[in-house]
DNA sequence: CAGGCGCTTCCGTCCAGTGGAAGTTCTTGG
DNA sequence: CCAAGAACTTCCACTGGACGGAAGCGCCTG
């Protein structure tokens, strides 16, 4: 504890702020540095790149970047770029919710593609966005922003809408706290109105969105609940926008949800 | 091993071997820890466990699982276990391999399954091992010992010998080398009888296999090649063993094998 | 209520990680 | 064809963060 004259030894000279992260974030932020962009396609950098996202001296990088690769969490690829690794898909699919809620819901999922010939989700509440846990599409040529473990808006999803209407009160609070992003002219996101359509879902059962998030696409979803009868998931039909509602596709989405409900153990409830 | 008088001072000295093993290595064998057995369900650990697994001290590993439930590679519930964060399956599930191969393959074994009813596999050659990569199984009851993640041997299981039947030389040199696991009386062992199905395998692009893995099951597999022509992957519908051969089932496999080659750029070769 | 077990926190020691710099390989363009 | 530059790899002396034994805490269980 120096006393008295201001600490001279302070070598390092100022505005070296010396960088105190631990090995392990060093190491957690290069994986981070591929998962950066929402909707790019990315995926491969050079050591360069990584270093940059990083915000990591390019050594570091270097030695870091090392042992992950002999440990498999990235791969290096002969034209000199990395990727992130087969382990790492090895060690995701064994995340509880992944295997448990996509096991026993993608039976019920595929019925649900095979009656309607859309799109189907399959998603979790995750912090303020829908996780997208499953997608399946057919050969449409129709492209999706979504894609499995893709991150979406809670207020301009099907599924995301779901989710808001049954978590507790506080998500949804601090959610409608701060401002929502509009996408198209019909995206909702004035809070009571919010609040409103939520209140709506729990009533209906059932999501009905149209052309909030992309121009052309709408909506179902209904949600899926565990045995303790609570919200855990969400399953949605996305379709092309018609004039005219089609009671059968909620019916199938309706059923698609039951059916992967009953199969986590709920049963209805008396009443 | 104490010598003579019970080492006093001798604390630590000889026979601790220190671990030289790297703050990253330390941290991936925790990781590992929850990988460890083949079709366990274990999949949540006590700090404790996990400390023996990846033999290291239970405060280090304090120290270090600190980090990795912060980052979200591990998460802790309540009941104080750990398993797997639902981080590791969003960067898993933007892995190249996985992405885009699923991605493009999934709706042809959509069809697959919808044509046959039948487990549908897609798998990659991984060391020495087929890594299934996707399972579409519909509501059967009847359990199978793969899933998504799974490792299962090359010369017992349908996709396994179509990868190993267009695998590099040195690759199906390598792997015959070893004594093979016989799993029922059917498994075929014997090196120079792998080879031989191998060869058979090229020449009808396709594979037939009969209880070699599990009793009461067949499959039927064919090779799936990218745009350089190359097998990349391998289909597969696992059946309940008959004695008559389906030819429809075969040209089932057969066109979503090529569905997904043509969709991947590949163009059959001139003759 | 004592005993045991498992988790958390603390802190002095010391060595593994750090990163600047030099060396090497690959690429570009004059 | 060679020079200049960019990207990658290796080296090594310094030092601050990781290490882990030990003590403290909280929760069961008999």
């Amino acid at each position: 504890m120096m006393s008295g004259k201001p600490a001279q030894k302070v070598t390092n000279v100022d505005a070296v702020a010396v960088d105190d992260r631990s090995v392990a974030s060093r190491l957690f932020a290069i994986l981070d540095a591929f998962a950066a962009p929402a909707g790019a396609t990315s995926l491969t950098l050079t050591l360069t790149a990584i270093a940059q996202r990083a915000g990591l001296p390019l050594s570091t990088t270097h030695r870091l970047v090392a042992e992950w690769v002999s440990w498999g969490g990235l791969s290096k690829h002969e034209n000199g770029q990395y990727s992130l690794g087969m382990k790492l898909w090895e060690l995701g699919v064994q995340t509880p919710t992944a295997r448990n809620l996509r096991t026993i819901a993608l039976p019920y999922l595929e019925d649900l593609y095979e009656t309607t010939r859309e799109h189907v989700h399959l998603a979790i509440l995750d912090g303020r966005d829908a996780l997208y846990l499953e997608k399946l599409s057919g050969h449409h040529v129709v492209r999706l922003i979504s894609r499995v473990g893709a991150r979406l808006p809670l207020h301009s999803t099907g599924v995301g809408l779901v989710l808001l209407a049954y978590a507790p009160t506080d998500v949804v609070q601090e959610y409608l706290a701060t401002s929502l992003q509009r996408f198209l002219p019909r995206t909702v996101t004035e809070p009571e109105a919010v609040r409103k359509r939520l209140a709506e879902i729990r009533l209906m059962g059932i999501a009905r969105m149209s052309e909030e998030m992309t121009a052309g696409s709408s909506s179902l979803a209904a949600p899926i609940r565990d045995r303790t009868g609570q919200v855990v998931a969400a399953v949605s039909i996305v379709t092309r926008t018609t004039d005219t509602v089609d009671p059968e596709q909620e019916q199938a989405v309706r059923l698609a949800a039951q059916g992967v409900s009953r199969a986590l153990g709920y049963r209805r409830a008396q009443q």
